[in-house]
DNA sequence: CGCTTGCTGATTGCTGACAATCAAGCGACT
DNA sequence: AGTCGCTTGATTGTCAGCAATCAGCAAGCG
């Protein structure tokens, strides 16, 4: 008998489901940051109860594109340089972290596969498909991370790639060197693949380096100014 | 005008509180690990709606102390030798970060008040103290991480407390040299103190490397075995 | 005797209605 | 004019009941 598809993933919660629509939205912009998030228009467009549509605001608060006001409103979280600044540099440790466990464990196909993610990378630029190549980028890193057999820390990861994709929308960032930036993806993956765990864990942690600092800067200035982003007041 | 504590502490959600009381016995190990818990006579217990409950069960299992199985069942989640690699491991990560952040942005007022804790710690060691002095041991490592001033970093280091303390109560697990911990925290919030971040990071990172080596090993050598901890089925 | 199949009790998932809370606007009083 | 207190409409928080799903067991079949 051939092999059958598992249903579970089509039998999904349907909190589950919710979550995963109101997600998107966020994370394509549709809902910009501070938008105010009302139960029942959501449970009437989502066609579910509202405390479905509650209980789906709450795993979206824990991944931490919404945030709750108690007794008072759900909005999309906010695109604060603060904010900013805090996903950035937990993104450097949770990532240094990754690359120093997958360095230290990683098989001879795993660096296959990663060449493999790396050369899609290289092909989505030299196309210009810019959109194409950040997607990539972070699967790169998603697939880094999960070289470390470590299921805390690839969730935990998956919320702050989240979570810096919507802020990526939100204030218009893009990169601007994407030869530097292949350069350098393409020199964290050696240095995992050679299994040089210190090496990699300090490149993984510097891939961002840039960034933070200048938020850092921006932040001591007089915080307000994160892009295009409109402020939420925090 | 003095200030007044904000009553919010009191007109806590209910299902916080009702998160609460269970989180607390699970922490005391009133329900050991791999404890399945009914909703309905939780709810019975907590003298609240079944709804409520189930929201308290959903915050419990985003701290990684309470398992989901759909459709079937909720249980205390497992103590096995996987699950405590990835938690002191993430710990390094985040309190490492933490520290680094700390030492550069200290302030005169912050080290007087690291030095009190530990003075307590040591207090409390001296008169043999000892479940004090790891809960004040906790104090210790989270106003390290508060002096971050990183909101998510903060919420995250208390979700992997709670998942260590969770795991010396369900493993027994007790440190055996006490001078030897006041030591390393003495060392490590002196160059906290000093402004030496990269040093402060190493020494944080490195306080539990003991811990995770030995779990590391145990996990080669071939999975079960975490103390006297019952291993939950994966 | 071993395997499949269909039931059954128990438990979780979801819903609609009710209660508590809030912010905003209006009017009275100082 | 400005502040306080009330009312009101909107919104979130909580509850009790119905529907969907599952693990286990017993009957049927080879």
């Amino acid at each position: 008998m051939a092999k059958l598809a598992s249903l579970k993933s089509e039998k999904r919660l349907l909190d589950r489901r919710a979550a995963d629509q109101i997600r998107s939205h966020i994370l394509e912009g549709v809902l910009p940051a501070g938008e105010r998030l009302l139960e029942t228009q959501l449970s009437e467009e989502l066609e579910v109860s509202r405390g479905t549509v509650r209980s789906a605001l709450a795993q979206l608060a824990n991944e931490g594109l919404v945030k709750q006001v108690a007794f008072t409103r759900w909005e999309v979280s906010g695109a604060s340089v603060s904010d900013a600044w805090e996903i950035y540099t937990l993104r450097g440790a949770l990532e240094g972290l990754g690359a120093r466990l997958a360095a230290a464990n990683v098989q001879a196909a795993d660096g296959k596969r990663l060449r493999a993610i790396a050369e899609e990378l290289v092909q989505a630029v030299r196309q210009k498909r810019f959109q194409d190549a950040i997607g990539i980028d972070f699967d790169l890193h998603t697939a880094i991370v999960g070289l470390a057999h470590h299921k805390r820390l690839a969730e935990q990861h998956r919320f702050i790639l989240q979570q810096v994709r919507f802020h990526m929308v939100q204030s218009g960032f893009l990169p601007d060197d994407y030869e530097a930036l292949i350069a350098e993806h393409q020199k964290l993956i050696e240095t995992v693949i050679a299994g040089d765990a210190d090496h990699a864990e300090t490149l993984a942690r510097n891939h961002n380096e840039a960034e933070v600092k200048l938020l850092a800067k921006l932040l001591k200035q007089g915080a307000s100014s994160a892009g295009a982003a409109r402020e939420a007041a925090s």
